[in-house]
DNA sequence: ATTGCAGTAAGTGTGTACACTTTTTCTTCG
DNA sequence: CGAAGAAAAAGTGTACACACTTACTGCAAT
């Protein structure tokens, strides 16, 4: 039997699974997000034991697991289908996206940061500002954006303090393309504009006016979703 | 063998668990309301085993839904717990609600109801303006507005047509105290306010103004929140 | 008395057999 | 040749046994 203990327990606090059945969960995801199982399909769970080599209960236990994450389906006595994510969804996805992060740093505004969240959020802003500053990207600066980006928005969430509200926003990200992690508009004058919200949030929630923070994070993310649906129908496809 | 076949299929569509494993749910979602078990207790898997007289395979199958829905947590080698509910974040599911159901209306006003839809919040305004037209509560009026309140919220739920926030609003419903079936102020005034709610929202929606819809439904579900501090630090408690 | 360390009990994690349901395939009749 | 139905195959649902981990208890040493 292969031994490999070796397992991310920084998955997100509650969910379920032990040992065995997280490290399966996070494999049958990767089928999914990366295309190895297409939309619709059925997840026969005899043969995902056999492919990835341990039995029937850890698989059921990360189907189970990963339908309450949303990205499969349940049919009594028909087992877990791959949930379809058409485009429509997807957008709505960034609207519910934004509405929630919206609720997040208002919260954080009402609340306050902590020292190390207002450390890491000045961080980020200087990085970004630095990156910015020549006018131009170079080879693996969009990468280097995206992890700046994410430290934002995961740190202004840890200020929110709300469980439910982290777990309903990790469930948007999950949804395929809707990650925060994926910067949708590589143009520099786009990152540059969404970087300038990032200021004005944090410059909302320090002044202590959650109001004008949740107006302008909603903003932020909704823009990210016209920006999608632009580059989408413009490219064709 | 106890053969009680009889299960509600009704339940939300994408949740998990099969026949047997769905009523044990149910079940051990009705000990954690009613208070059976107390929050942060663990749910012991042979003692519920025994107790509903099932094996340990349903009883996993169901405490890990329970878990994905927010009720228990889980952690590895050491089974479930009862998530526990302070006051702070049954608030803030309001709040949550409120967002999402906000951005229900805004979708529904956008994506337009259907005549069955139309004609099911048509009769949930008369049957409420009927109910309040006596200036005076009877016994069981209220429970009756109950039906008309959960009536007018799940159909514009539908209207939305978006699974994800369905299921997440579930979730946000599932939080104890934190129901739209559940009339926080019990004053007539209040309950007129809040069906006077109900008819903007929809003259909001059938005026195609989706950004109005979203406003009063966002202040409606929040002006519950704030009935339901006030009734608490009122009352001492 | 308190701390540390077995040894033991309790509890979760996984594998597997079998019951039941669904789906497919093959046969038979129109 | 097509449709309906029955048998078979495939697949899910549940129970249970055993492995492994965690929690407890009691004893010994300081």
């Amino acid at each position: 039997m292969t031994d490999l203990t070796a397992i991310k327990t920084t998955e997100a606090a509650s969910v379920r699974a032990g040992n065995r059945a997280l490290s399966v969960m996070e494999r049958i995801r990767s089928f999914i997000l990366d295309g190895t199982v297409h939309a619709g399909e059925r997840m026969n769970e005899v043969r995902l034991s056999k492919s990835l080599d341990v039995s029937r209960t850890p698989v059921r236990a990360a189907l189970q697991a990963l339908a309450g994450e949303g990205l499969l389906d349940y049919a009594p006595n028909r087992g877990f289908i791959v949930r379809e994510f058409p485009l429509g969804v997807i957008v709505d996805a960034y609207e519910i996206r934004a509405s929630l992060e919206g609720l997040a740093a208002r919260f954080a505004a009402e609340r306050g940061l902590s020292d190390s969240e207002r450390a890491t959020i000045e961080k980020s802003l200087v990085a970004g500002d630095e990156l910015l500053s020549r006018g131009e990207f170079a080879e693996g600066d969009l990468l280097i954006y995206r992890g700046i980006n994410g430290d934002f928005h995961d740190t202004l969430l840890a200020a929110a303090r709300n469980r439910m509200l982290s777990e309903m926003i990790r469930i948007c990200h999950h949804v395929p393309m809707s990650s925060s992690r994926n910067i949708v508009a590589f143009e520099h004058r786009d990152v540059r504009r969404r970087h300038d919200d990032h200021h004005r949030i944090y410059e909302a929630i320090m002044a202590s006016e959650p109001w004008r923070a949740e107006a302008v994070m909603r903003e932020h993310v909704s823009s990210v979703r016209a920006s999608l649906v632009k580059s989408l129908t413009h490219r064709g496809q």
